[in-house]
DNA sequence: GCCAACGTTGGC
DNA sequence: GCCAACGTTGGC
């Protein structure tokens, strides 16, 4: 079982949101990195910080879980959907979704800020490297969080 | 809304 | 295959 951390701007889709659906499948990760992760690394039964980004209270919002593992990101085969691709084919899907499920809230957001200030979280990769949407997190790491926001 | 960091594209 | 131009992410 591994740890990770995925990213989301809350106006979109937040902890919210994944508490009041309860499953979601996570897609639009337009991202090589991110994609390679997704397809070759996430499994079910992996625990995942929702990150939240681009908004008031930037932080680790609360805990998901993968309940199914790599498939083809649907979205990049609708011409409607902001997520199309128009070099992907479905016998080629260049992009990949997995999907979550909701497993706890924290209390508070525990700030980017504060994750920058802990010794035990400073090679994070959310810190020492901005814009992945999807990054592995190390147990010491996840153990870190889950106490700061306990 | 600005801008730094970084990824992708495309000309050569 | 290099690298400049361009686009996107994301904190502030």
């Amino acid at each position: 079982m591994k740890y990770w951390l995925f990213k989301s701007e809350p106006d979109e889709f937040g902890i919210d949101d994944l508490a009041a659906c309860q499953r979601e499948r996570w897609d639009g990760i337009r991202n090589y990195q991110a994609r390679n992760l997704l397809r070759d690394e996430v499994a079910v039964g992996d625990q995942v910080l929702l990150y939240h980004s681009s908004c008031k209270n930037v932080g680790v919002a609360g805990i998901a879980e993968v309940v199914a593992g790599a498939y083809p990101d649907p979205l990049q085969f609708d011409p409607d959907s902001k997520y199309f691709d128009p070099k992907s084919s479905p016998d080629k899907p260049r992009w990949i979704s997995v999907d979550i499920a909701f497993v706890q809230k924290f209390a508070r957001v525990l700030p980017l800020q504060t994750i920058k200030t802990m010794p035990a979280l400073n090679e994070m990769v959310l810190v020492k490297q901005g814009r992945l949407s999807v990054q592995p997190v190390r147990a010491q790491e996840w153990q870190a969080i889950v106490a700061a926001v306990g």
